[in-house]
RNA sequence: GGACGGGUGGGUGAGUGGCUAAAACCAGCAGACUGUAAAUCUGCCGCUCCUUGCGGGCUACGGAGGUUCGAAUCCUCCCCCGUCCA
């Protein structure tokens, strides 16, 4: 058995604490997952990734298609060693890319057609098409195909869209019961549904009935406020069955990752502390720090005094604010290097707290941490 | 001494009669960023007043005068900078 999913303790406020294997590592959930999108988390090595304890990353399907083309990948033995990391890798399947490339793509019942971003060619991506990307690549955990829609959206779009993504996830299921290796990849659908409590309900249990080994909750923290992304995490969450995985995909600030984990949520992913990173937007245990404020010119103190990361160990705010200022390289590496070591211990804290049953206090502390 | 060219808001630099508190870029100040077309984007950026509004007043395109209803823009003189000729 090369996957196996446990759940290892829930606490009160309905978070759990689980442990997914698989053939590439084991990753402890509540997991966040740095975000890799052309097989680099931008800014770190993979030496400094493991360093810092990221126990699985993010690829996408899309852009690795794109260039330098998943055949390609094959050939040098894999998504696994052409970046040359060992552990659990996780790609997605496009479905983002039919969202935030909305301007150069049309949807319909059998794909999407895309128009690359890179050099206007056109390309077609179906649910068995992405697929037979991501075994290409090799990844641990594949993402099926989805329709990803802006919120808020027309009801008749978001039933439109949350229909399309479960037609897409049964011949995705199909497409993999005869051409993937189960052994070897962990298949997860999506609950798509907009932000209609019925329609997630509804899609999570169609995809349920279609007994996939994890599943994904598509399509949140894209425009609508924070309580409605609760609301249909819970709907969808609450249909999916306790010992799969899920994954809140492309969430979210650490005050709110601390809900999603309360709602049950095991996995998560975001560009947020790596793109923040890059513009000059730091997170801390007080709360969000722009390096680049000139409050901070002749700061000597660390980023956060209360992190042991290798950058705050080791410098001040006044020189990181200079080489931001200064356009340097370095600025985007330590920058990222500190806001991935802020988010992976932050996810360490939540699984201890988990582990002590006082998550709710946990979250008070930070609460009041935060103002 | 002479011939050209030029002096614009913190910097570079557009603008050759009203649409100009003056393009654009940079610098500066602040904010945003959520399955990465993002080391990006947005706002502010002369002073001042208030009932913060496509609001009022003042100051501003080397200096001083002039022409004009109106001048960064036209005229006169002066000062300064650059290149070339003596």
């Amino acid at each position: 058995m090369s996957f196996r999913f446990e759940v290892l303790q829930t606490d009160p406020t309905g978070a759990r604490l689980g442990r997914l294997t698989t053939p590439h590592g084991v990753i402890e959930t509540p997991a966040f997952m740095p975000v890799g999108t052309q097989a680099t988390v931008k800014g770190q090595t993979q030496q400094n990734l493991e360093e810092l304890g990221a126990q699985i990353i993010l690829a996408n399907t899309y852009h690795l298609y794109l260039r330098p083309g998943h055949e390609l990948i094959r050939r040098m033995g894999g998504l696994h060693q052409f970046m040359s990391w060992p552990r659990p890798i996780l790609t997605d399947s496009g479905g983002f890319q039919v969202f935030s490339l909305s301007e150069l793509r049309k949807v319909s019942e059998d794909g999407v057609t895309f128009r690359s971003h890179l050099d206007g060619s056109e390309h077609f991506l179906s649910p068995e098409k992405a697929l037979e990307i991501e075994i290409a690549l090799g990844s641990d955990i594949v993402m099926v195909l989805d329709e990803c829609i802006e919120t808020p959206s027309q009801d008749a779009r978001a039933r439109e869209a949350a229909g399309r993504t479960l037609a897409w996830a049964r011949r995705s299921r199909d497409y993999f019961a005869t051409h993937g290796d189960p052994g070897r990849q962990m298949l997860f659908g999506i609950v798509q549904g907009g932000t209609d409590r019925d329609l997630r309900r509804t899609s999570a249990q169609a995809l349920v009935d279609m007994d996939f080994p994890g599943y994904a909750i598509g399509g949140l923290a894209v425009g609508e406020p924070h309580p409605v992304t609760c609301e249909m995490t819970e709907a969808a969450a609450s249909r999916l069955p306790a010992d799969r995985p899920r994954y809140l995909m492309g969430v979210g600030k650490p005050e709110q990752i601390l809900d999603y984990v309360s709602l049950g949520v095991d996995m998560m992913d975001c560009v947020l502390p790596t793109r923040s990173a890059r513009h000059g937007c730091l997170f801390t245990s007080h709360g969000r720090l722009l390096i680049r404020n000139a409050q901070y010119a002749e700061d000597p103190r660390p980023i956060d005094d209360n992190c042991a990361c290798a950058v705050c160990r080791r410098y001040s705010r006044a020189y990181l604010r200079h080489l931001y200022r200064s356009g340097e390289f370095l600025a985007v590496i330590l920058n990222t290097h500190h806001n991935l070591y802020f988010y992976l211990d932050f996810m360490r804290q939540i699984r201890k707290a988990i582990e002590f049953g006082n998550l709710e206090s946990f979250r008070s502390d930070l609460q009041a941490r935060l103002g």
